[in-house]
DNA sequence: AATGAATGAGACTTCATTCAT
DNA sequence: GATGAATGAAGTCTCATTCAT
């Protein structure tokens, strides 16, 4: 039991490293040596609980992924109408990112538009499984009247992502700063005023 | 004037290649000798046109942004009303990857993720250019009347930014089909005519 | 302990070969594999313990000063007289190079056509300790009166460092034999009787 | 007959490029496009009177032979006394290289004691022909009676050779001054007086 | 004869991984 | 399980040499 604690301390502390290190140096320029020491174990050690350095990225990914899927079902019966619902999970999905700047990084930058990760894995897209969810609660949105009939659910799916998205890839390569509200608001204003004179 | 001919054709020739390949297999996972062959060189050759590896992708991505600077002029003047011009720019900005395949995935998926480019580029250039384009013409839109006077400007170029680009990168990363007409409609119907019901 | 043991062994095995392939072949001529090979060693072993392959030129030249040094503190206290500590002086300095014959060809042929090395040690440092000693000998034996008070020391320094440095290189070159006792005895008698009838 | 002059002129200030260089830098260190350059012609033409990059080498120190030579023919008859003529030799001998260093370096620095070379060529060592010659002067004074019957001319030889290749080497690599008059007498001064009190 | 762009063998070096301790 | 010295395959790049012009 004791041993298993400090097993997973080792297993999380060499996670934790790599999200750090892979998001600020990408993972073809981080070694395999700096990975070990800053995560405080030895080189062996990491082979002792991943195969090897793309395991190390895989694994890496995975524990995010359960990570915002926790969140995911914590923000999920917070609210009643399905608007609602919409609000807070781009806030909420806003803040994963803002309170973890270097899973941000890691995911936003590194991890999501590596090619050979996406190859591999196709349906782990750390995308997908909000993008799914995100799409429930729109339709849920126009099932229940709120939003009008004949919108195009696909369509304001890929324009809320790519707008949080695009939004966020310009806080971390820009280096600014990033209020999820404000930013929520601003995008509500557009879509549900319009922008017709 | 033959030789300075020649020798515009291999250096273009390894850019070619270099696009194509980097895109295809990320930057770290493109080995030297493999870019020669493709672009019909010798490795030295390689080195008598670049500096070193990295100097092929700066480059590459230079000759991208020249690429799209000249693509941006040729449509600057085809229509009279802001809309109309942003309608064009849209669609022209989407053809230009649509046209080439093997660029969008070089600018979209690997540029993006290169730590050697990004501090390079630390201001994210290539989508600067486009940005700053697109906020002038939503400005004059405004200005003129055709959207509304307190449209918030820079929210409204990041979700249309962002739109793009996400759309696009659903598009490489999923294999689909894309048509750009298709794409602008489906924008302004949900802009122009709100989402309520 | 044990590890450091062999840490030094594989160090020191690198550094033996080292001596003996630059001065057989020469530096430049010396492939770092072959290197590795003749130390028992793999060719990143070389790297574990040295920065690269001028690394290793230095250090094998720093390891052969600190031999000398320690010859020269050997043979200081075994005479009285100046004239008997000179005489220790040129045989032992001769002998530290004919019970090493690589080492010599290093010191005496490698080393002095090395662009980095010179660069790294303008002042010609080996040789240097030596030439200051001997000088300081020599003044001993004018101050003691066993050589004339108007020698000119730094001329017969000269006279005597370069004898036997040109003794060495044809011995080295020519691959003759070559006797400390009988090169001293020869020197001796010209500088005490003179060249004149 | 132009153009031999002018064909001469090509192979020729190659030779002199390369000695400047192959002196500087070493050989091993200066870069065949480098060395066309300094010589005012194409890479290519290099060839064109050279095998390789080690002929250049060869027909350097062969073109420094044959200078050498000269010079000893010019001062062979100047002086009736065999005492005079090495006098005369050993002052000829230092201006030679005084006058040009970049040939200085070369033939001390970086040729003399070239393995390779060496090896390639035992017999063309630059300081045979002089040490020859040394040899024959000195075997004459003692012939006529100007040095004592029983000199070991050999060791004397060396003595000299050895003291005006010592001093102008640290005159190369300390960059200092040398007054080859001055030297030449206080050699003599020793080796006519002795050293003893 | 002269050129210099092109060549490609081979050099040095890196770094993910192993395994004896 | 933990270590980290050792490994060696494989990478990028250099540079003497060639040859079409």
């Amino acid at each position: 039991m004791y041993k298993r604690l400090r097993l997973k301390d080792k297993r999380q502390s060499i996670i934790d490293a790599a999200i750090v290190l892979f998001s600020e140096k990408g993972f073809h320029n981080t070694r395999t040596p700096e990975l070990a020491k800053k995560a405080g174990v030895s080189e062996g050690t990491l082979y002792n609980y991943f195969i090897n350095k793309d395991d190390i990225l895989i694994k890496s990914f995975e524990y995010y992924s359960e990570q915002v899927l926790n969140k995911l079902k914590s923000i999920e019966d917070d609210c009643d109408s399905a608007r609602g619902k919409i609000e807070n999970f781009v806030i909420a999905h806003i803040n994963t990112y803002v309170e973890n700047k270097s899973m941000a990084r890691f995911v936003l930058l590194e991890l999501r538009q590596s090619p050979e990760f996406i190859k591999k894995y196709p349906e782990y897209r750390p995308v997908k499984v909000f993008m799914d969810h995100l799409t429930s609660l729109i339709q849920e949105a126009v099932d229940q009247g709120e939003y009008r009939k004949d919108l195009d659910v696909e369509t304001f799916t890929t324009m809320l992502m790519g707008y949080m998205d695009y939004s966020m890839t310009k806080w971390l390569l820009l280096d600014t700063e990033l209020d999820p509200v404000e930013l929520g608001m601003k995008f509500k204003d557009i879509v549900h005023n319009g922008i017709l004179a």
